[in-house]
DNA sequence: TAGCAATATGAGTAATCACTCACAAAATGG
DNA sequence: CCATTTTGTGAGTGATTACTCATATTGCTA
């Protein structure tokens, strides 16, 4: 159920980078099928379900990416950027005084996670059945670390903070997420992100 | 890749139920082998597959569950009565003032995860490519509702607290196991449960 | 001990899977 | 224009899947 039929075990990487812009079309038609079917969670997750749903034929398919798996640390790999740049574009113009870097670096992790909720709380929950978890935990220690860097913060506090946010984005993701809008679940989430730090960082 | 050959899509709980001993061994045959074969994650999780770890034949499985997702159901269901019944001990020999309820909760918590780190962690993970995110969350709610009803603790707060915790404990469980013993996290743990608590449960 | 219900078995079927390969079509560069 | 490269195609293969059912075995009860 969760990987049958030994399908070509590790290999992740995309086969070969497209040259023309069909090629381009394809690979990106196909990226679409997979974020389409993982976000339906209907259809099973496999190469000939993605293929038809990116009308394109399974030939095409095996030529960019090696499996299934392939085409889901893709996704994994376009989420966690966005969540990097997002996060990179609060550090970068911040008024280093002003502004209550927490509060803004939470609202935009925030908005990552509630314009695509579906297809987000499934790439982090399926991650682990394709053995992908441990490049979401990567992804988490790089953007601790980084945030630490710009801000001066406790790294291990900077850590503890982003797993509690995160959990509580995805439970909540998962359950109701209409919340995640609410003022009053932003709120609550701003005490715990802020709840690892012994030193405060930017008392209210 | 997460749900091939549309298998009996719903159909989450047993077939029957066993009622001499040999029939209860095998049950418990099943439900080991899948559990072990969560574990490992090296195997995909298949009825062929369970009943070859169970030593069981592919009939007798089928006897007793109706799929691949009815022995994930079953393997969420003992996770989840574990946890509950590991915080209603704690819930209810509580010399009401004397000890600190939260921490004894947490340790009780994070015990239970700790004791099958790797089980644990796929259960959770694997939860939604079985559609069982919500069996997971109702599980949450009733936990986080049944403290509230002791405690007297408002219920959102409970909630939120809840979520985070699991949140840092799942992170930690994928990324960092070893950590989960030491006293430190322990008490960075313990920082962010009283986080959503506007008015003091325990003051240090 | 005889009979009946409960249980265990595993070969067998049809569907679906991953993946290849020979070939056709389109683009590129000269 | 033509040769070469890049891209797209999909039938086909063998493996694995979910699941059934006729049959054999075991345990209970009278």
């Amino acid at each position: 159920m969760v990987s049958r039929k030994e399908p070509n075990p590790s290999a992740l990487k995309p086969r070969k980078a497209p040259k023309q812009q069909r090629a381009t079309k394809t690979v990106e038609a196909i990226l679409e099928a997979g974020a389409h079917i993982l976000e339906q969670g209907v259809h099973p997750f496999t190469t000939n379900h993605i293929a038809e749903r990116a009308g394109v034929s399974i030939g095409s398919l095996y030529q960019y990416f090696p499996g299934a798996n392939s085409i889901m640390a893709a996704l994994i790999e376009k989420h966690v950027a966005d969540e990097r740049d997002a996060a990179e574009a609060v550090l970068s113009h911040a008024d280093n005084a002003k502004t209550d870097l927490l509060r803004e670096l939470l609202l935009a992790f925030v908005k990552a996670h509630a314009d695509a909720p579906r297809l987000t709380a499934r790439l982090h929950a399926l991650a682990a059945g394709f053995d992908l978890q441990q490049h979401l935990a990567a992804a988490r220690d790089a953007q601790a670390a980084s945030i630490a860097a710009v801000t001066g913060w406790p790294e291990a506090d900077v850590l503890m903070s982003v797993m509690a946010v995160e959990g509580v984005v995805l439970a909540t993701l998962a359950s109701r997420p209409e919340q995640l809008k609410s003022s009053v679940f932003m709120d609550r989430l701003y005490a715990i992100a802020r709840a690892p730090f012994k030193t405060a960082i930017r008392p209210e």
